[in-house]
DNA sequence: TCCATAATGTAGTGAGCGCTACAAATGTGG
DNA sequence: CCACATTTGTAGCGCTCACTACATTATGGA
């Protein structure tokens, strides 16, 4: 069997360029002709490897979740609950603040609200949101029985909480929040927490 | 002077029905199409009353705002700091999910990041919630005069920290979280503020 | 009544979109 | 070296986009 011609081009590499361009102009906001350029690639490459825009933007989502995969990790081996709170807060200050990335979050600039022709595009982009959810509130749920959160607590409630004010510091990001204002915003949603800690 | 004909429409309706489709689809993904249908008049009528797709979603904005101006008022009307950050998060998260309107918030969805021809359209949104925070901080700068906040809160952070909550829960309203589960956040968000206040 | 003015409905315009047909190029297995 | 499989670059497909030319219709003023 013959192998054919080899991919002349590193995919995981082109899909880093991919995906800062829907970070920066959306998923509906970003052309075919950007993409490809960005890539040093033509059309049929692109479509060759990845089916179609849409295709493309699932192959970036899930690149974008394994690279923030092992920074999760350490979030949430903070010793506590009000530990993860913090860290995941004042990461998340840093990270949609980074001048090596376009500013906020890809997951929620990504497109929240699309055309009739990519209705499910922000479902895509609401289910990788529900990854970090959901690993915070599986954390917190270990926190309270740990005793670290009060018996009052409501893991599911804090981990929405959280989930919330990160995707509300990625819009004020996008729009020129500056790293300062956001650890400011960090700062005071920490406290939320120190009420349902114990200690 | 003669007067001209007079037009057919009545714009303000016709402006709560494109706001509709704004706010639902988001600047780049509504098209004049729908637009036009859903306003019951024809392409013409429409750049002859509002100049183009852009001058039509400021319209919509102005129109937006003009609407919530009054529940605003009643909301920092409240005696308290912590009595309007209640009144603000719970009052969002009912009106994000008003089934009346589409879910979440339109100075959020309408488009966080577009493309190159429509770049200004995020400041736009931007600019408007703004307006909001600017409302709080002014608001919390009093309560902190009247003895009503503790001497170090900062109004500026905590108008900042309602403006990322409110945006975040507009995000989680966009897909799909319903108005208990807004309400569980809007109830953890204001323990933040119980730490701020005297009483 | 007749003119000036402006909105309306019809029917498109050029431009840009996502996507692809096709032939040349580049590799592997026999 | 040859036949096969797959990628690559060129060029352009059909379609939808935001937007508009134009003739018509409806008003107010002289």
């Amino acid at each position: 069997m013959a192998m054919g011609r080899p991919r002349a081009f590193d995919a995981d590499a082109a899909l880093d360029q991919a995906m800062e361009v829907f970070w920066r102009h959306g998923y509906e906001g970003a052309t075919i002709a950007q993409l490809t350029e960005v890539m040093g690639i033509n059309p049929p490459s692109l479509y060759a490897a990845f089916g179609s825009k849409e295709g493309l933007l699932k192959a970036a989502l899930d690149r974008y979740s394994a690279k923030r995969a092992c920074w999760m990790e350490e979030i949430v081996s903070a010793p506590t609950a009000r530990g993860v709170a913090e860290r995941m807060l004042i990461g998340t200050a840093d990270t949609q603040t980074d001048p090596a990335n376009p500013p906020g979050c890809l997951l929620v600039q990504g497109g929240l609200a699309c055309g009739t022709g990519s209705a499910n595009v922000p479902f895509e982009l609401a289910a990788h949101r529900a990854q970090t959810e959901n690993q915070l509130r599986e954390r917190f749920v270990r926190a309270k029985a740990e005793g670290d959160l009060k018996e009052t607590a409501d893991p599911a409630a804090l981990a929405r909480y959280l989930s919330a004010v990160i995707a509300g510091m990625g819009v004020m990001a996008s729009s020129g929040a500056d790293r300062e204002a956001l650890r400011q915003v960090a700062a005071v949603s920490v406290k939320a927490f120190e009420e349902q800690s114990n200690s």
